[in-house]
DNA sequence: ATCGATGCAAAGTGTTTGCAAGCCG
DNA sequence: CGGCTTGCAAACACTTTGCATCGAT
């Protein structure tokens, strides 16, 4: 894991320097904690505080800024679930297209699914409505098993705590 | 369609007074624009400044509170397409929840598909994630039928935006 | 020496809230 | 009267920007 990890690293830095950016202590720092929390989603200020456990003298600003170049490169994926909040994930290498969200409505938990779910869909829209996709977003906004589970044991819902509203 | 408005406007001074709620001037001025730009996916400032014409006098902190309480009765529906600003539009009565955004990246045109595109996704999400679907939000970004024909002909984009706006 | 990258604070956006005044049953 | 509504301005949360400084060519 960590030498997967430094095998993404170091491809990224090429990337970088590629495109004439610099690989910094600070950028390196922001795309590691990126990395090590692949699985959440998390906001600017999520990752400002994690690298800031590491590297404490980096600045939100320079987060921010590393957010948004890594984003405009491509190498991670900028996302929103309407709650007013842009969240930062890893963009999948492969089946970058394939990925979407299920959020609770109850606890806020957000899961993945990686199954392709809309071949058959783009399909049809592309030649219907003559659309060229170049992306899409999928969410379903329900109760998560859990919550569910919770509500039929005692009516009380697991945790109260987001509104991950449309 | 004069009167069709009528309609929906009593309907809705209705449900309002059946939860306490008061279809004041101010309401009605608001809901009147959304029901006359149906068709668009308008900002609180684009509401704002349209009511004003009609109403001069209300205040912006006035159209908020009213997008929301009518967002929170499900009257209407705040949607985001991810640019950081809320939008909002009439919920459909009857195909509440089959009612997806084409938005274009290149002249920031949306566009609405009607169809219902993810029965069968939905089911298999139901039952393999054992999620409670409630809603959903399906989002195709892309190139529109226009800009395609525009970049074929000359290689130049109809118009340049930037925004994504109706 | 150059030019991008950084930290800080200030400015910017879009949205919400506190409060005194207004309206209406 | 008593509650909901309103307009205004101030507060807010998140994000971007200006600028002087730093750091690696």
């Amino acid at each position: 894991m960590s030498c997967y990890m430094e095998e993404r690293i170091e491809k990224i830095r090429e990337q970088l320097h590629n495109r004439s950016y610099k690989l910094t202590p600070q950028r390196e720092a922001t795309l590691r904690v990126l990395l090590e929390n692949e699985e959440d989603h998390l906001t600017a200020e999520d990752v400002y505080l994690l690298v800031r456990d590491k590297s404490p003298d980096i600045g939100l600003a320079t987060v921010y800024r590393t957010l948004e170049l890594m984003s405009d490169l491509s190498i991670i994926h900028k996302i929103n679930f309407g709650d007013g909040v842009s969240r930062y994930e890893f963009r999948d290498e492969d089946a970058e297209h394939h990925h979407h969200h299920l959020i609770c409505v109850q606890c806020g938990s957000v899961n993945e699914i990686h199954e392709d779910l809309l071949g058959e869909v783009e399909k049809s829209v592309s030649s219907n409505f003559h659309f060229k996709i170049l992306d899409h977003r999928l969410t379903f906004h329900g109760i998560c098993q859990k919550c569910q589970e919770a509500a039929e044991q005692n009516g009380t819902p697991v945790v109260k705590k987001a509104n991950i509203s449309g």
